[in-house]
RNA sequence: GCCGCCUUAGCUCAGCUGGUUAGAGCGCUAGAUUGUGGAUCUAGAGGUCCCCCGUUCGAUCCGGGGAGGCGGUA
């Protein structure tokens, strides 16, 4: 007995949704932000930590597990949960964000793209057929179409036609989800989303997002932005189009972003994000903290006996002082990325939290101009 | 003791047949990073060109002397 896809939407404040998706390996609170895991981790973080921090869902990326190790293999192997040890929803990425950041390894078409492998050179095609066959061997709990996601500023010609491809694809990768259906290859947990394209154009968006909704996807991605354009632009953007998607359908802005990004975009009625920042950040050096960004890479820090985040639940940053931390990253210790990355990560949980229970007492607004303030 | 080579940025070194503001890599100080190519990019600070004397319009560069280092040799 499978538990069926679902979205509740329990309260609304200040434009600000709470609410909860239900899926076969469990529930998402949302506002939620996802982890991303393109290569079947979230990189130098285990997942006893993920869940220790709160985290309901991660990311994983068709191109990436295409090409490495195979998603034959990853389905001989039991699937990507069983595989990577994360037994909580996953939601797979199609490839549609590589056809925008490996532009140079790739050819697209109206049949798909056929991109050459950054690691051996090989060729690989993604169709939208074939990127839902690969997240129907992976087990993906949450699917997205393939999509072209174009970086900005681009020309209205090239937007255009990525919106009407992604449409095309939007239509052949849902023909393709309900086949899979019905061979018995996806549970009634298990869901597929379509993704909204059209740069900062308002005209663009709203083609997209309306003819999107007519195909009755069973959540709606924003996608296309946070790629070149002024926080503002994203922020029309988002105001234009989110109004368009149904409100009982979960809607999940792709790729962003800042701590601030969240809060604003959860003002405009995003239910879902993910985003690189906390992990490649931590990687880096860069810490998100209840203060503020933080760079440990920075001299300031070489004495500073202070923990990283003295409000913070993590124990990578109450239990490291910043001093040690900063000597970690100057010496490019591994375990530099690992305490910032789950440090990062468990900010951004607790920064969902937050925003969950601001909305459950209905103060979001009030809790938003605060929070931005102390961490601008 | 004698012979040879060397001394230029914090480190390792280019370079200048004598000419405007002496360079690189690393390191250092900062910045960028938004559906992850475990990638990278940008900017900045930092100089008694070992010291002294001489030659010259002009010396990091040529000559002499000195100091320090490395190697060879009796």
């Amino acid at each position: 007995m499978t538990t069926p896809f679902g979205f509740t939407l329990r309260q609304t404040d200040a434009g600000a949704r709470l609410g909860e998706i239900t899926t076969a390996r469990g529930k998402i609170r949302t506002p939620a932000f996802m982890p991303v895991g393109t290569a079947g981790t979230v990189k130098a973080v285990y997942c006893d930590q993920l869940e220790a921090a709160g985290v309901d869902i991660v990311l994983g990326n068709t191109y990436h597990l295409m090409l490495r190790p195979g998603a034959e293999r990853i389905a001989r192997l039991g699937g990507l949960h069983a595989f990577m040890g994360w037994n909580k929803p996953i939601l797979t990425d199609s490839g549609g964000f590589q056809v925008m950041s490996l532009a140079k390894l790739r050819t697209i078409s109206d049949d798909g793209v056929a991109f050459q492998s950054h690691i051996d050179g090989a060729r690989h095609v993604l169709t939208p057929e074939r990127a839902v066959e690969i997240q129907c061997l992976l087990g993906a709990d949450i699917q997205m179409q393939l999509d072209e996601c174009v970086a900005l500023p681009a020309s209205y010609q090239a937007i255009e036609q990525a919106v009407e491809r992604s449409l095309a694809w939007a239509g052949r990768a849902q023909r393709a989800f309900r086949d899979a259906r019905q061979r018995g290859l996806v549970n009634a947990g298990q869901e597929l989303f379509g993704i909204v394209q059209g740069g900062i154009d308002a005209t663009l968006r709203a083609r997209s997002a309306d003819a999107l909704v007519g195909l009755n996807f069973a959540g709606y991605a924003v996608g296309g932005l946070a790629v070149g354009e002024p926080q503002q632009a994203m922020l029309a953007t988002l105001e234009r189009t989110v109004p368009r998607l149904p409100p009982d359908r979960p809607r999940y802005l792709m790729g962003v972003g800042t701590p601030i990004d969240l809060i604003e975009a959860v003002a405009r009625g995003v239910d879902m994000f993910d985003c690189v920042l906390p992990t490649r950040s931590g990687r880096h050096g860069q810490a998100f903290t209840w203060d503020g960004k933080l760079n440990l890479r920075n001299a300031a820090h070489s004495d500073d006996r202070a923990p990283l985040d003295a409000l913070s639940h993590c124990p990578a940053a109450r239990n490291y002082s910043r001093a040690y931390l900063h000597h970690l990253v100057k010496a490019q210790e591994y375990l530099a990325a690992m305490l910032l990355s789950w440090a990062n990560i468990a900010f951004y949980q607790e920064l969902m939290a937050a925003m969950r229970d601001a909305i459950a007492r209905g103060k979001f607004a009030a809790w938003a101009a605060e929070t931005k303030a102390r961490l601008a």
